[in-house]
DNA sequence: TTTGTAAAATGACGAATCGTCATATTTGAC
DNA sequence: GTCAAATATGACGATTCGTCATTTTACAAA
C-alpha cells in the first residue's frame, strides 16, 4: 500500500511509523504478534491493543467494512450527506449500531472512511495519468485531468474531500484514520513530486525552481479551482467561462507560470487535454462525456 | 453597502433584488411599509413578512446581534468551533433560546453571520489594498496580501470560512445570509475583476486574456494554497518551503502564467509585498510580525 | 394615566442524533 | 464438549437541536 518513499518526510519519525501500523490495524496481511505485553511501559505512547483476528474473522470483516462503505455511499448519494447519520445507517444496512461503531469511530470517522475510499480510487486515476505518454508537463496535465474527473464522477467523495479538510470535522476522526489520509495526501504529492522532478532533471524546469513548490502551487490551484467550483460560487461567471475548460487552463496558467517547457504558447495543450481523455480515460468517459 | 455595479450578474434579477431586500431587512436604514398587503398573491415568491420596527427596537436588535456574534466569536475562539453550540451561546449570552433562535435560524446561520461579519472586514481590507500605489499587478499583490493577513489575522472567520463552502453547511443556512454570502463573494470578486480590466486597459495583459477567468484563477490559487495550508497538509513539505513566501510565489506564478507586466524576472516584487506590508498593513502588522 | 394590541422574549419541552455499555452470542483453542 | 476471549446486540442516557405556548414589553390611542 505504503509505496513511495518518503524522503522528505519532515514528521515525527517514530509516530509517523506508529502511525502507519495503526493506519494497517484492519488490513489482511497483519499477523498480530504483540511484543508488547508491559502495557505500562506503553503506556502514553502505544496505548492501543492489536486485535488478533483470525483469518477468517478479518475476512468478513473487512467484507462487512466494504458492505457498510458501499451502504453509507448509497445513502449519501439518495438522500444527500446533510440527512446522514449513524441510525440510519444501522438501520438501513442492518448491521447493529455496537458493530457499526467498531467499525467507525463516530459519523465523522465514517464519512473520512468513504473519502479514504475516495482518494484511493482516485490514486489509482493518478497512477494512470503517470503513464501518459508525453513529455513531464502533459503528463502533470494528464493528473489534473484525473482529479478533475474523479471528483466529477463521485459527488460523495467531492463532498467529502471537502468536507474532511474542515477544522471542526478533523478532530473528530480517528487517529487511525487522519494518518491514513495524510499518508494518501503524501503519496499522491509523492507521485506529483516525482513527475516534477524529472521534468527538472530533463530540462524542463529553470535551475532556481523548487520541485515541492511547484508540486504544491499545481495542488493548490486544481483544489481551489475544483472546491470554488463546485460550491456554485462561480455561478455568477460561468457564462464567462462558456467553451473554456478552467482546469486545463488554470493548469497551463500555473505551468506557464514556473517556466516549465513546452509553454503553452509552443504547444497544443487543447490537444494533449484530448488525448488524455480519449487515451488513458476512454473508459471512464463513456457515460458522461468530458465538460 | 452593495456598492459595486454588478453588470456581469447572470443570476434572476429579481430573485436577486429579492435576496438583497431581504438581506438588508435587520438593517438601520430601512423603514418598513409594505406594499405587499395582498400576502396571497405574493404567495410562492414574497412569503416573508416586514418586520415594522421602530428605530429605538431596531437599535436595541442590531445591538444584542453584535453583542450575540461577539460572544460566539469568543467562545469559538477560547473553546474551539467544534465545541460550540447554541445552548452553550444561551447560557453565556444570557439572551434567551428563543431570542437567540430570532436572530439565526440555527447553529449554521450562527456561524454564517459570523463568516459574513469577517468578510465585510476582509472587504475593507481589500479596498485598502486596492488604494495601494503602484501598478495593476502590484495592487493585485496587495490583494492577495490582504486576503492571507486577514486569515491569519482571524482565526474564526478562516475557520468559518472554509467550512461555509462546504455543502453541508450551505444547505443549512438561512436564504437571506446565503445570499448575503453571495453577494459578498460578488463584491470582493467585482473588485479584483476591475484591476484586472485596469491593468488589461493599460496594456499589461494579453488582448486574448479574459478578465474573469483572471481573476477566477488568482482567486482560486489564493483560496487553496491558504486552505490546503491551513490544513497543515503542507506540513511535511513546509521545511522545503522555508523563507520562500507562498502566497507571494503563487500569486506572482499565477500572474506571470497569464502573463501579465511587467513579468517577475522584470520587476522585484519581494520590494513590493514588504511594501505593501509597511505603507499598508503597518498597522495590523505592529503586534504580529510578517510570516 | 389607562388601556389595548402587536411584537418580542422566555424557557420548558419534544425530537433527533449521538455514542456507550451491560448482556448475549459467537468463535476458536484445547 | 468446555471454556475464555472476542464480538455483536440494542436499550439506554446524554447531548444538542429547534419549537411553541405563554409571559412580558413596547407603543399608540383614548
Amino acid at each position: 500500500m505504503i509505496v513511495m518513499p518518503l524522503a522528505r518526510a519532515g514528521l515525527d519519525p517514530v509516530l509517523s511509523m506508529m502511525n502507519r501500523l495503526f493506519g494497517q490495524r484492519y488490513s489482511c496481511a497483519f499477523s498480530a504478534e504483540s511484543s508488547l505485553q508491559d502495557e505500562d511501559k506503553a503506556q502514553g505512547t502505544l496505548m492501543f491493543s492489536v486485535p488478533a483476528r483470525s483469518a477468517r474473522q478479518q475476512e468478513k470483516w473487512d467484507k462487512r467494512e466494504q458492505f457498510l462503505l458501499d451502504t453509507a455511499q448509497q445513502l449519501i448519494e439518495i438522500e444527500g450527506l446533510v440527512n446522514f447519520n449513524m441510525d440510519r445507517l444501522v438501520k438501513v444496512s442492518g448491521v447493529s449500531k455496537g458493530t457499526v461503531y467498531n467499525h467507525f469511530a463516530g459519523k465523522e470517522d465514517c464519512q473520512a472512511a468513504l473519502c479514504i475510499r475516495g482518494w484511493e480510487t482516485a490514486k489509482a486515476l493518478f497512477q494512470r495519468a503517470l503513464n501518459f505518454e508525453g513529455h513531464p508537463r502533459e503528463v502533470i496535465l494528464a493528473a489534473h485531468f484525473a482529479y478533475r474527473l474523479h471528483l466529477q464522477r463521485f459527488p460523495v467523495f467531492s463532498s467529502t474531500l471537502m468536507t474532511a479538510r474542515t477544522p471542526t470535522f478533523i478532530e473528530k476522526v480517528s487517529a487511525e484514520r487522519a494518518s491514513m489520509l495524510r499518508a494518501l495526501d503524501d503519496e499522491i504529492f509523492e507521485m506529483l513530486y516525482q513527475v516534477v522532478a524529472r521534468a527538472k532533471a530533463e530540462g524542463a524546469l529553470p535551475q532556481g525552481a523548487s520541485e515541492s513548490i511547484i508540486t504544491f502551487m499545481n495542488w493548490s490551484m486544481s483544489y481551489g479551482i475544483n472546491m470554488l467550483g463546485r460550491t456554485g460560487f462561480d455561478g455568477q461567471t460561468r457564462q464567462q467561462f462558456e467553451g473554456v475548460d478552467i482546469p486545463l487552463t488554470g493548469a497551463n496558467i500555473v505551468l506557464d507560470g514556473i517556466g516549465m517547457t513546452p509553454l503553452s504558447k509552443d504547444w497544443d495543450y487543447e490537444t494533449t487535454w484530448k488525448r488524455v481523455a480519449s487515451e488513458v480515460f476512454a473508459e471512464e468517459l463513456q457515460v458522461s462525456p468530458p465538460k
